[in-house]
DNA sequence: CCATGTGAACAAATTCACAGCA
DNA sequence: TGCTGTGAATTTGTTCACATGG
């Protein structure tokens, strides 16, 4: 019963429930209950049970949920029962590092070409990935049938570079560029600003500081 | 008046304040209304109201809020006035990416030495950072003053080497190993996980693909 | 009897709407 | 007049506690 759409909150929780469900399954677990999962991997077990029932009933009373079945259904939720093809716009340091990273997934995910306008980068590859000039673009992406455009630009590039693609007709962004994208409210597009994860820390380190040398 | 914990979600919104602030005092602007900033960048206006008001009165009513001094506010408030050194540990295809890219920052972090267990790398440098073996690790912490460690590390090592950077004197960490590890209260940890974000569109793709096939 | 599924209580975050000041 | 700062209203998310069913 996929009644509403589910918050990104709750979709990065299942996100992170497949994970432990795929490790118990390793270890020959055939079967869980909200508890253990919480315990095992510091998860809160209601909201484990509030999470998943939204589904329709998984579990089983006074037993737990079957760990086969249930990582199947998440799978299936978020797609991952497929392989989605991901095309690298930008081919810098970030841009190979995430090439490389992102495709040793469990062939949910596969980067199948990448885009950089640097004339040396044209015609050469990061590890399989081919790399293809601007130029190319819509070619690219029909021929490989691309969906989920990776975008590892510069700031001042991104939005341009983030309507090209669309123009040209990936489906989805997720997008690792500093900035505030104007969106199309059709593609799915999700942002990572890696420096604020950084600047959250720094917050907590100066918080610290001040606390203690106020309490001296 | 900083009055108690400000939220993650709260956090995050005033770097991004920053960023775009940032970008405004390049183009001259001295003086902007939460209005102007939140059309300009596709925010709420009055969340930016919100968010900065927990720190005193900093706009002027009829006006707005003056750029130069909002922008060195929020610097201070994150830490960002002062150099925070960093720690890579794990000098993969991830790692080495973040080494160069989290250092060209404007100075407010900067990645002093990286740690890998691989000995054809140990010795040989990232960029300008050189690598030492896991042994080093509490002389490398002590000597350089890292106070953040970076984790690019296997998940199955994560939660050991988690163990041992805290051992070793870290103040703070950025885990990217796809694991919730158990923390140390004491230690500011903030974890991503960049598959999760992948997955995250995939589950857009996904609902998108069931809404179109039901319409038809 | 035990763990799920869920309504009700609670908490956090966001948005609204306007009083108050430059 | 125009924009901030803020209580009050609303929405969203989490936790609690227990009735329900295998």
């Amino acid at each position: 019963m996929p009644t509403g759409a589910i918050s990104s909150l709750t979709l990065n929780r299942l996100s992170l429930y497949l994970r432990c469900l795929r490790r118990l399954r390793e270890e020959g677990l055939s079967t869980v209950s909200s508890l253990t999962l919480a315990d095992r991997f510091h998860l809160s077990a209601a909201q484990i049970r509030k999470d998943l029932a939204q589904f329709g009933e998984f579990g089983i009373r006074g037993v737990g949920y079957d760990v086969n079945k249930l990582t199947d259904r998440l799978s299936g939720l978020l797609g991952l029962d497929r392989t989605h093809s991901i095309l690298l716009v930008g081919a810098g340091n970030l841009g190979s590092a995430l090439a490389r990273f992102l495709s040793f997934e469990d062939r949910s995910f596969r980067v199948v070409a990448a885009i950089d306008s640097d004339p040396k980068k044209i015609g050469t590859e990061i590890g399989e990935v081919p790399i293809h000039g601007p130029a190319e673009l819509q070619t690219v992406v029909r021929n490989t049938g691309a969906e989920i455009a990776v975008l590892a630009v510069p700031t001042d590039e991104a939005q341009e570079i983030y309507d090209r693609v669309i123009e040209a007709g990936i489906r989805s962004v997720l997008n690792f560029a500093p900035v505030r994208l104007a969106r199309d409210p059709d593609v799915p597009t999700k942002s990572v600003d890696l420096r604020i994860f950084l600047e959250e820390l720094g917050y907590q380190l100066q918080a610290r500081q001040v606390a203690t040398d106020a309490a001296t």
